[in-house]
DNA sequence: CAAATAAATTTACGCGCGTAAATTTAAAAT
DNA sequence: ATTTTAAATTTACGCGCGTAAATTTATTTG
């Protein structure tokens, strides 16, 4: 009838009638008491509904069973997905994600991995801004928790990287575009906020000159991460001009892409490949609204399911072992071709 | 020169000739302590770069200068656009946001408010799932932590609401599809997931039939927050069934319109307002990314930034008044038109 | 300069839980 | 039934910090 409010382990220890040692070792484990005590405090936990306070959990542990889980904008779809999915399987594996994003900000980059320490987490999914990143800083901060990076590697941090084949994708997307069309206009920012753009530039770059093309970067002005905002507006400008030298452009990224449609179509381009098209534009991510611009964006994907996936088991094996890795692994996934309207 | 490692607010009291109670004062209101012993912790402060674990504050304070965010869907682009905005907010008003999403589940949305609860904060932001919200659960969490709901409300549930006027906002967008063209369809889901739904269709179905129209409900099939995926694979439908009842379609939200958008351009209908169009489309939010859609999307704006000061403000107010509101304030902000391209 | 006031220090306990050691109890093995 | 082994209980302390009370020290006031 009268329920008495449980407050903490000590009270529902005292409505069950088990010790606090045992339901603190089941709360652990459930595996690690006797199954005659673990169907006792099953019972008791259906009718009191207690959970403990995972705070004081995290206070004493020497290790928990939470795993952080960084990246640099949470607005960014693309970093919102790959987080959605990454905590997915960190659930599965009976891990408690925790989400930060970093705005951008390297600062806040480093507050969070501060932050992380505080709840002793068995390990941390990262990320990193890239090159803006406090490298050093992230790397004090690796020594001490088994860290596996994603999407944007930082050489020798973390005991991991899982990501894209940049040179790959990059690579398969001029060389489509060269196969089918005239060879692409490379278009970025001046200077990126987002990681991975130097490489997929320098690989354009290999990869036109080795296809026997003139490179050609249009490097836009432009800062921060309202992409869409930059490609619209840097993307009319060129467009206007008329001096691009060729009608097909590749854009660093599909959030870029998306601004450069949107300019193309309200300048009057018809974008696409068929013969009445005056323009081709293709993006690099696979965005997740890539599919829905006019016309839908030809772009490389990242396979953010499996990098999502490759990641976080690569990190629940380091866990395990309870070691640190030997040797740090690279895996980079390839970029599959998504052929859409756009080019 | 060697720095001996700060572990907790004992070292730094040690390092620092401060006492700890002191210190203790001092992190929880700098102004507290008298500024001469306040500049001796600063300097202390800048040398040994020490941070108390907020963890452990939260445990024995009874309030912390914690503030809850909690929204439906980190992935949706309105949310964390949202989200963003009131996080600026609250670190401006001198608070700590802790960011949690509910992934568009109500056990999550539970889930979430318990863990705020272990972390007393101070007050929660919190954007409901709406109907699906397991509303006396959250009553009961209001109860104990001053808590604004935005976006979304739930009648009687927390200290105030701030969000846009369905009503107005639809009757606005209504009244302007009718004056320029012919009366506009409703295109929506049939079981939404997302809040404010309800309100807009029962809104549009009103406004029509004072405009002396009929109402015309496109209600389509779909689960989940996939919404431009939705959005385009009924759009594809019904756009090709070729039995639309009119030439305008008004989505009950923007993410829905992305996709009928999608759908219009591959199904060759030339979607805007000059005269040589096929179809008008408009959608309601103005979503981060309807000014790129091609056409640009005419829709209604939520005034997400003033949401956001706003619920925040209140909040803060409640939380220096120290008692909660003698009556719950509900405040609604007008939607603006934003004339674009698509209707 | 003494008295009054304000602020800092000392001491001590609490938060909710982890965890180790010693002890008791229960289950499994002989 | 007795021994062996495993698991639960009791007891006690620690984590990093908040906070209250008593005391000492510093500052302000008259």
């Amino acid at each position: 009838m009268s329920q008495p409010k449980i407050r903490n382990m000590e009270d529902f220890a005292s409505v069950s009638g088990i010790s606090r040692p045992t339901l603190s070792k089941y709360f652990n484990d459930p595996a690690s008491v006797r199954s005659s005590t673990r169907a006792r405090i099953e019972t008791a936990l259906e009718r009191f509904d207690f959970h403990p306070n995972i705070y004081a959990m995290n206070q004493n542990r020497r290790l928990t069973k939470n795993i952080g889980i960084v990246v640099p904008n949470l607005s960014d779809p693309f970093f919102a997905e790959m987080a959605r999915n990454i905590e997915n399987w960190v659930i599965k594996a009976g891990f408690r994600p925790v989400l930060l994003g970093s705005h951008g900000d390297p600062e806040q980059e480093i507050e969070n991995l501060d932050n992380l320490r505080l709840i002793k987490p068995a390990g941390v999914l990262m990320a990193p801004l890239g090159r803006m990143s406090l490298a050093s800083r992230i790397a004090s901060f690796c020594e001490d928790v088994p860290t596996v990076l994603f999407d944007s590697n930082i050489d020798d941090i973390g005991e991991a990287f899982v990501g894209s084949n940049n040179v790959q994708s990059v690579c398969l997307i001029v060389d489509y575009l060269c196969r089918t069309g005239q060879p692409p206009a490379f278009f970025e920012m001046k200077t990126p906020a987002n990681p991975n753009a130097f490489k997929r530039r320098t690989t354009y770059v290999r990869a036109m000159e080795e296809l026997g093309h003139e490179p050609r970067l249009i490097q836009v002005d432009g800062e921060g991460w309202n992409l869409e905002e930059i490609g619209f507006r840097e993307g009319t400008k060129v467009l206007s001009e008329g001096k691009l030298p060729t009608d097909t452009i590749l854009c660093s990224n599909d959030r870029l892409a998306i601004g450069v449609l949107s300019a193309a179509y309200q300048l009057g381009f018809k974008v696409g490949i068929e013969g009445d098209c005056d323009l081709r534009v293709a993006g690099h991510d696979d965005h997740p609204f890539s599919r829905y611009t006019c016309p839908t964006l030809t772009t490389v994907s990242q396979d953010y399911e499996v990098i999502a996936e490759k990641s976080a088991k690569t990190l629940f094996g380091l866990i395990e072992s309870e070691k640190r890795a030997e040797q740090r692994t690279v895996t980079m996934l390839d970029g599959k071709l998504v052929m859409r309207g756009s080019a």
